[in-house]
DNA sequence: TTAAAAAAATAAACTAGATTAACAAATCAA
DNA sequence: TTGATTTGTTAATCTAGTTTATTTTTTTAA
């Protein structure tokens, strides 16, 4: 069914009985978006945390000079969402796109509140994967800091080997922080290198 | 009392009855810093998370060129540590180190969890400030991708206004990832653009 | 199966910010 | 109250990464 792949990432953290997940099951709930869809829209509120099952999702921003940033790309057993609009209940900075057909498992901000009521557990889960995201954050400011583009390029391949094959390469350019142009030519140094 | 600042702040958040205070106190310590002092050191495991009563800290790292980057300034009623190494028990990538005398309240990692089975809204609270401090996070990033150094120094300005004058120059230098040299240019472009 | 659109590569000119070096001010320790 | 250390400034030169422009390759849709 669907859930299943959201209820074997929740068993890698916590157990929870079967009373748990059918509250759970009927306080989320699942969604199929298709590729190109927007799951969130810059200047709307985001009204759901997304846990995706299947697909690829980018979240990205607009400046003022209408270059687009991508911000972080989510996968299968990843979190999606514009978390800032989510816990403010304010207008979003950011997109959220699908880059494949992309299926979610979603949490509305109340019923997000109801559940950790009545399953601490899950309240301790959010905060374990809190934890995480800030420090893989906080780990992309130190490489942003501390490496070249070409070693913060290497160290993306590295980190998330699956998204380089399933987004195209402006789209890895732009997460980086670099032009596309720069990067295909870091691409063309690394192969000459390697020969 | 010293842990009078503590409790007032975390009345912000949640309200905790006596019994729960009592409890409160009896796991967490009070700690003094002198200026000078390290709170964590790279390479060794961060034991404390600490929220800081008075003074300021930095938090910061030695590259392999033996470069330090500072990563983030704290000063009163925020909270100090090397979080990535918290909540692994590895060691530490980072140095906590303290810019003026500080006093802390310190959570060990043990006492956190008993902290967070006996007061669920703990837990609430540190969820919350996780997510907060992941929002940051993320601007910070957005920020480094979308504007000049200038513009990041003016944003760290207004974000943290009172952060400048208790910090030598260079270290917000460091914080904003440029030179010293270089942000010694933008201040005076600034100050001639003022008159 | 083909034409149109999207993505990637290449290269020359350019710029934000780094590096180096020398000097000036401020702070501190005795 | 002075000299030593820490902090901040200025300026010349240099470089990693951008911009702009053109061409090639790949993907997509009908």
């Amino acid at each position: 069914m669907k859930y299943t792949p959201f209820l074997n990432y929740i068993k890698n953290f916590v157990d929870l009985n079967e009373k748990e997940i059918t509250f759970l099951r009927s306080y989320t709930n699942y969604k199929k978006y298709f590729k190109g869809q927007y799951i969130v829209k810059q200047g709307e509120v985001c009204n759901h945390t997304n846990f995706i099952i299947s697909g690829c999702t980018e979240n990205f921003y607009m400046d003022q000079k209408g270059q687009e940033h991508i911000v972080t790309f989510a996968i299968e057993n990843w979190w999606s969402s514009d978390i800032s609009s989510f816990i403010t209940q304010k207008r979003s900075d950011f997109n959220v796109k699908c880059l494949e057909d992309t299926e979610v498992i979603q949490f509305t901000c109340q019923n997000q509140d109801e559940i950790f009521k009545n399953i601490p557990k899950m309240e301790t889960l959010f905060r374990k994967l809190l934890e995480k995201a800030l420090v893989s954050s906080q780990k992309r400011i130190v490489n942003n800091f501390s490496l070249s583009a070409k070693d913060q390029y290497i160290y993306f391949k590295n980190q998330y080997p699956n998204i380089e094959q399933r987004v195209p390469q402006y789209k890895v350019a732009s997460y980086l922080g670099i032009t596309k142009e720069f990067l295909s030519k870091i691409k063309a140094q690394l192969v000459k290198n390697k020969s």
